[in-house]
DNA sequence: ACAAGAACAGACAGGTCTGTATACTTCAGG
DNA sequence: CCTGAAGTATACAGACCTGTCTGTTCTTGT
């Protein structure tokens, strides 16, 4: 078997590990020998992969933006038999995320606040993925209201960023049944007009 | 004249520069060096005011507090004469403060995402700031719903804080035009049930 | 069997970080 | 005038950071 750069195992290992480590605690304060050290890898395997830790970085963000849709994917699908909307069971998976051990916000939003630099390469990439995320959200809400929903979608999206900072300050995820009940709300009103 | 180390001047040099620092540029990548160096301050007066950095970071955080409450009510005020309002006061005010050159968020959701600890001292200190914002926001939303104010004010508090790190993100304020619109109409809608 | 690519192992350079230690200056009150 | 507090200046310890370099081992295709 042919190991290309894109599939080898020691690259998989490298970017699984430095995405749980990033997550847990935080971009700036995992080193490189941290990360190799739990990857079991050596320096210069990661550094043959990655050209520099701004590099792995963004590469993780990119990781995770697929694991993130696969979640919601996953989650929504489970949901989707009991619940009457796709956008109720957008809601039931994101109380699952918020319920998961490990929960420290969405790591796109804190990767924006830890680069802090507007020029960074990461914070273009998280600028992207809102605005993906944000379509997403748009389309569940076009179930219910077809074009109608641009009207309400932006700001379903601010109750659901809210919901997620809001529940990491808490370090409780009741906030996703207040972002819940407006969205719903907001839509239901939306319909009836 | 009695120096007390409540009202020192080097004291207060060292706050005002941390503050400033950490809100632009993150609170890891602000070294102490830094800070002293642009504080024109000896590192020893440094550490005789403050046990640690993170005894600093936790001072920032309260200083921070007390400006804040400043701002929204000075900025609230001027905004008062031409709006019906407190709330949309507070709307205008919260655009102002987007639209404020450095412009980077909220110091406090960026001091939870950066310390990352929930037990540190400073990710309590923005626990109870949050708090005590949500009681000042509801307050502004009695004035038109009275103790009906609790069914909205939460939703309310979602909106603000998604409209912050929306517009960070997008590095736009426009943000705050989607949350006071909806903001608006709960109030509204509340009201006239 | 052997060459080549991939990963491993570990030392190292050069810089930055927090916090401490030491010695000097300035200035106000008794 | 002198004592004590506040601040200054600077060197340093010890840890950690990213990234580089050298050399070895393992695996795989030919």
């Amino acid at each position: 078997m042919e190991r290309t750069k894109a599939t080898s195992e020691a690259r998989q290992r490298i970017l699984e590990t430095a995405d749980r480590l990033f997550y847990q605690d935080g971009i700036r304060s995992v080193g490189i020998d941290r990360i190799i050290a739990e990857a079991a890898v050596a320096k210069m395997s990661l550094y043959k992969h990655f050209a520099s830790k701004d590099e792995l970085i963004l590469a993780t963000l990119k990781y995770r933006e697929e694991k993130v849709l696969a979640f919601f994917g996953l989650a929504m699908e489970r949901h989707g038999k009991r619940t009457k909307t796709k956008l109720r069971a957008f809601f039931a998976a994101l109380k699952d995320w918020f319920e998961s051990p490990g929960f420290r916000g969405c790591a796109f939003q804190n990767a924006a606040v830890e680069l802090a630099d507007p020029q960074h390469p990461g914070s273009d990439f998280v600028k992207g993925h809102k605005r993906r995320f944000q379509e997403f959200l748009s389309g569940l809400i076009e179930e219910s209201l077809g074009k109608g929903a641009a009207k309400v979608a932006p700001a379903v999206g601010l109750l659901v960023e809210g919901a997620i900072v809001t529940a990491v300050i808490q370090g409780s995820p009741d906030a996703v049944d207040v972002a819940r009940d407006a969205a719903l709300k907001m839509v239901a009103e939306a319909k009836g007009v």
